[in-house]
Order: structure tokens, then C-alpha cells, then sequence
DNA sequence: TATTGACTGTTAGAATTCTAACTGTTATCA
DNA sequence: TGATAACAGTTAGAATTCTAACAGTCAATA
């Protein structure tokens, strides 16, 4: 005989969110030729390039495997979106470069990014959704 | 010139708390040679084996294509842990019941997920968590 | 009741991410 | 300084999920 549960976990309820908000995202962008992964790895090498980011970097901010971005990126790089560099100071490296093909689609993204996080707390009230902010922000620091 | 993003969006938020929270369940579930999706699938099949649930709602609880569940479950009952029967009402669907091998498994997957829940919320103080799984619910439930 | 449309699940093939093994470069330190 | 370890990225192949097209069954209604 197994325990029944006590209640909806925390786990289930990011998880069921998360799922929920990456489909109203891929969804809202679809028409860019894109997913919402690479639209956000787009914008994120836009805002980042001055600063001498390397694969490594987006490895950890969006929590994928070495070999995944390697792969995601060539695909960009071919479709003429960015391109990779290796800097002078170590060979190893890679920086990487938005190309103005992808700085044109950047405002687009944003804006559908930022019409699904307007939908995520329109049932909150100003008060719930600074507070909610706050615990999320605290949440993911620690994890 | 793209306008620079004001803050971090709850987009943002939720999908990196959600990924890092994906890696940790799979992580401590690895052991039993199952990944996390597959242990909540299984959770699941067992809490509600006795309501006749159908593919169909597996896919709306777990954000799958309904492909995706045809293909995960023939790989769940060929390892023996549910097995899948038409009703005679329905000859359309397949009601999906867990096997003793899967129910076996349940309370250490149980055990598992409760601890990454509890690791989720271990920096906020009681009162938060409460406010935490209240705005959670609601969201949730309205998105 | 016969037809049409909706529903449930499956298949084939593509896309994405993973692990493991590997290459080449840079850092450490005995 | 020379050996060894750490680091950054790539490749090959597996696992998971997706879309699109499809088959069989059930429901609605003309």
C-alpha cells in the first residue's frame, strides 16, 4: 500500500506552468520561423555580445548540455542568424555574435515574450504580483 | 536600436526555476532507472487507475502530444510496469493501470520528488510558502 | 438510418537534447 | 619545464517529443 499524497507539490505546480508557458511561447513566435528557445538565445547574444560571451556561458544560463548548444548554434549560424568567433586570447573559445538578420526579429520576440508574461499574472493584483516576484527571484538564486 | 528589457520577466523566472528543477528530479530518480517524467507518469497511472483514465487525459495532464504518450507507454509496458486494456464500452480508447513492478517503485519515487519540493521552498519562511502556493494555484489553474 | 464529423490512438519521420567519447588548448605544479 | 589535469567545443548515436497523415470507432443529424 503506498501513501497517498498530501497535496499539489511545488514541483507539480512549476512544472505544470513551465510546460504550459513554453507552448503559449513557442506558439506566440511560430510565425518568426523560430521556437521560443531560439528566440530567447537570440535576444540573450544581442544583450550579451559586448561582453565576450562563449558557448559555455549559455550553456548554464539556459540549462542545456555543451553538445546541445554546439548544435543549436550551428543551426543559427547557418540560417545566417549569428556567428562564432574565436578570440584571440584562447583558442578554445568561441564568442558569439548576433547578425543584423536577427536583430531585426529581436523587437518582434520581446514583444510576444512579453504579452505571455502579462497573460501569466492578469488573475494577480499589483501587491500579489510584486510579491510574487520577489519569492520567484529568491527561489531561483538559491537552486 | 532594440529597447533593453526592464527586468526580469516571470517568464524567465518560471522556465529557469522549472529546468533546474527538471534536472534535480531526474537526478534523484536516476538510480531507479527511470526518468522523472516517467516516475510522475507512472504516480499518476496509480493515484487514478481507478477512474478509467484514457490516454487522452494522460496528454492533458503532462502537456504531451498524444503521440507522445502512445510512444511512452508502449515503452512502460514492454518494461512490465502498467499494462493498457480497451473497455468495452469504447473500443476507441485504452484505460492504463499500473502493475506490481510500477506500484514497487512508487514510494521511493514519492520520497524522491519530496525532497527536491522541499529543497524548492527550504529559503522562504512559513508564511511565504503559504502566499508561494496560493499565487501558484491561482495561476496555474487560470493559464 | 446513412452520412458526416468528432474522437482516440498509432505510425513515420523530423527536431531537440542527452550521454559518452574525443580533439585541441590552456593552466597547474612537482 | 614537462607531465598532467582542467577546460571548451565537437561528434556520433540514443532518447524524447513533435507534426502530419492515417485507421478505426462513436456521435450527431439531415
Amino acid at each position: 500500500m503506498v501513501k497517498p499524497r498530501k497535496d499539489t507539490p511545488y514541483l507539480e505546480l512549476f512544472q505544470m506552468i513551465g510546460l504550459k508557458l513554453k507552448k503559449k511561447a513557442d506558439e506566440s513566435i511560430k510565425e518568426l520561423g523560430l521556437n521560443s528557445q531560439q528566440g530567447k538565445m537570440i535576444s540573450y547574444i544581442y544583450e550579451n555580445q559586448n561582453q565576450d560571451i562563449i558557448q559555455k556561458d549559455l550553456a548554464d544560463r539556459f540549462q542545456l548540455r555543451g553538445a546541445s548548444i554546439t548544435s543549436m548554434l550551428q543551426g543559427l549560424e547557418k540560417k545566417g542568424y549569428i556567428e562564432r568567433k574565436i578570440p584571440a586570447n584562447n583558442e578554445r573559445q568561441k564568442n558569439i555574435y548576433a547578425l543584423p538578420k536577427a536583430v531585426e526579429l529581436i523587437e518582434a520576440f520581446n514583444d510576444s515574450f512579453q504579452k505571455v508574461d502579462e497573460e501569466i499574472v492578469e488573475v494577480l493584483t499589483e501587491e500579489e504580483k510584486q510579491m510574487l516576484k520577489e519569492l520567484l527571484i529568491k527561489i531561483n538564486q538559491r537552486l
